[in-house]
RNA sequence: CGGGGUAUGGCUCAGUUUGGUAGAGCACCUGCCUUGGGAGCAGGGGGUCGUAGGUUCAAAUCCUAUUGCUCCGACCA
């Protein structure tokens, strides 16, 4: 390919649409053009490092005996209506009528497509495991698109779904799946880590996310250096933090004049911010009271909270509830509150001792409160609430927990029964016995992968694509295309590395050698090799290694094997 | 859906307060010159100022409505 013929407009300033660094770099960089909120066409650069990720993704998903197929971007609606997700996917989910007044969608999965797929034409065991997968647009309007290929309203994904007799053979293909993800994020150059992840509505089975590590990242998660946990922040465990037994001295009440926080109640009494409780009160859907206690120094985590309640949303609560159960805001503990608020106990504030808790009246703490004795047992639920905090110990190796943020690319979990059951999908099985097949879905996505890996490989000179994934492996840029001598000499090299089988780009622009070169740097070709006067009169090149800056200098005999073995440490 | 911002040439923006007939830089075209880090000189093309109403002798500018984009929040496989 030459470059005076590729469509790759590049940009000297940034679009004021972009905020986030990899969507900067890809509109600069011509690889992307926004077309509508959350919908781009990717240029030929881009697209070709789509093709390459989307090729990585075929070669793993093959190994583990995955089938490509292409499914219909439009979905008819019957399908959603008979699993029931035509009404709870709601105004995320694209619709559209045909002339005759047909409901269809625009695919946001294809877990209905797929499932419907295989019914009445895979009746027996013998014919499983199944493995289906397909590449192609989903489709998700967004309430807020943004950060570019990050969160876009059209997307281009990787969805594999497998079907297995039982609960077993399902957890073998998520095993190869999980084994397959690994893999592809590797070769593709991208740190990462397999999240914990929340099955969420679905349950029971398993769910990790492939996460890329970048403080940009939406999600945060925990993880551990010393071993290979890794959680999303809502999901991380927590042991409980035992304290060193103390003597128990006896609950007094302490006036605390106008200390409703914790940093206030801490500094007026004068005690270790460890050793205060400070409670967060909540209200469900139906306005039932929900007060969280975790201690001072800790943060509340909703959706522990809603597990261990049971409730289904939480939102901050009115005062009025918590006057009505005799607390009062600033001022609260769970001692001597009367009855009609859920209380939930963080597991770590029942080991202390000696604390300071609200107590329930204006301007007044308690002060030597240890909860073992003085919660009343009956009326409280303890459980795990807190959120992780950097520090916190691993809950499977014990060592310090490091947090992050992250980019999620990629998911996987089991599904079980819930689509085969909802749409009565059955195979026989050894004994002759009607069952559902046990199913997983995995998904990638190949956008975002690109994004996250501009994400996670640029400098201040734009973007440092490892070779893997690169729009093209070499740049050979002629300082002066205007030299037939450079030009015949650098097409030479083209020619010789092209017949190699290595993807490179001739840059035979008549732009000069700083544009080129800044152009070059902001793409992000692995590798430059330069051809101007000066080579010319040594018979040499110059090669430069985009992501180190190293630059070596090569006779004309050995360049390209020196070029092809530098390529090769890429 | 709530709150803010914004809309002027392909891009970045000025001009709006105080109405007077549209500007800069970059990009583009032509020529000259130049070729190791987004050069220089000269000439040139391109904008119904988001849209629709209204006020006015006169509207990019003031008023009303509407739409797009964007940021924060809520939400989110």
């Amino acid at each position: 390919m030459r470059a005076s013929e590729l469509y790759a407009p590049t940009l000297r300033e940034v679009p004021a649409e972009a905020e986030l660094l990899s969507h900067k770099l890809m509109l600069r960089a011509g690889l992307i053009r926004k077309a509508a909120g959350g919908m781009y066409t990717y240029l030929p650069l881009a697209w070709r490092v789509m093709k390459k990720i989307s090729q990585i993704i075929r070669e793993e998903m093959d190994a583990k005996g995955g089938q490509e197929i292409m499914m219909p971007i439009t979905q008819p609606a019957e399908i959603w209506k008979e699993s029931g997700r035509w009404a709870v996917y709601g105004d995320e989910m694209m619709r559209l009528k045909d002339r005759h007044g047909r409901e269809f969608c625009l695919g946001p999965t294809h877990e209905e497509m797929v499932t419907t797929l295989i019914r009445g034409e895979v009746n027996s065991y013998k014919q499983l495991p199944l493995m289906l997968y397909q590449i192609q647009n989903k489709y998700r309007d967004e309430i807020r698109p943004r950060f570019g290929l990050m969160r876009s309203r059209e997307f281009v994904m990787k969805d594999l779904y497998s079907f297995d007799k039982d609960v077993e053979g399902m957890n073998i293909s998520y095993e190869k799946m999980y084994d397959a993800y690994s893999k592809v994020f590797t070769r593709c150059g991208l740190k990462f880590r397999a999240v914990e992840a929340d099955n969420g509505a679905i349950g029971g089975g398993h769910s990790h996310e492939f996460t890329v590590l970048a403080p940009s990242g939406e999600s945060s998660i925990a993880y551990c250096e010393n071993c290979d946990y890794a959680a999303s922040d809502e999901k991380a465990e927590l042991k409980v933090i035992t304290s060193e037994v103390e003597e128990l001295k006896s609950l007094e009440k302490v006036k605390t004049p106008d200390c409703h926080t914790i940093e206030m109640v801490k500094n007026f009494l004068n005690v270790p911010i460890e050793k205060t409780i400070k409670a967060v009160a909540f209200q469900d859907d139906d306005g039932k009271l929900i007060l969280a206690f975790v201690r001072g120094d800790h943060e509340v985590n909703e959706i522990k909270v809603l597990n261990a309640t049971g409730a289904l949303h939480l939102h901050m609560s009115e005062e009025s509830a918590i006057n009505a159960v005799g607390g009062c805001a600033g001022f609260m503990s769970p001692i001597g509150l009367k009855d009609g608020a859920i209380i939930v106990v963080d597991a770590t504030v029942m080991e202390m001792y000696n604390a300071v808790a609200g107590a329930n009246e204006i301007d007044a703490h308690f002060i030597n409160v240890t909860p073992k004795r003085d919660f009343d047992a009956k009326k409280i639920i303890v459980a795990d609430i807190r959120m992780v905090q950097e520090g916190d110990p691993c809950p499977h190796c014990g060592e310090s927990l490091k947090m992050t943020r992250g980019i999620e690319v990629g998911q996987v979990f089991t599904l079980g029964n819930k689509y085969s059951k909802a749409l009565n999908v059955t195979f026989l099985d050894e004994n002759g016995k009607e069952k559902f097949f046990e199913m997983g879905c995995y998904g990638i996505g190949v956008g975002r992968t690109m994004a996250a890996a501009i994400e996670q490989n640029n400098d201040k000179d734009g973007i440092i694509w490892t070779r893997a994934i690169a729009p093209f492996e070499i740049v050979i840029a002629v300082v002066n295309a205007k030299d037939a001598a450079q030009i015949e000499y650098a097409e030479k090299l083209y020619n010789e590395l092209k017949n190699l089988g290595v993807d490179v780009l001739l840059d035979d622009r008549q732009e000069r050698a700083g544009v080129k070169f800044k152009d070059c740097d902001l793409i992000g070709y692995p590798l430059r090799v330069t051809v101007s006067p000066k080579t010319l009169d040594t018979n040499s090149v110059e090669v430069k290694v985009r992501k180190s800056g190293d630059i070596f200098y090569y006779n004309r005999a050995e360049c390209v094997e020196k070029i092809c073995h530098i390529l090769n440490e890429l």
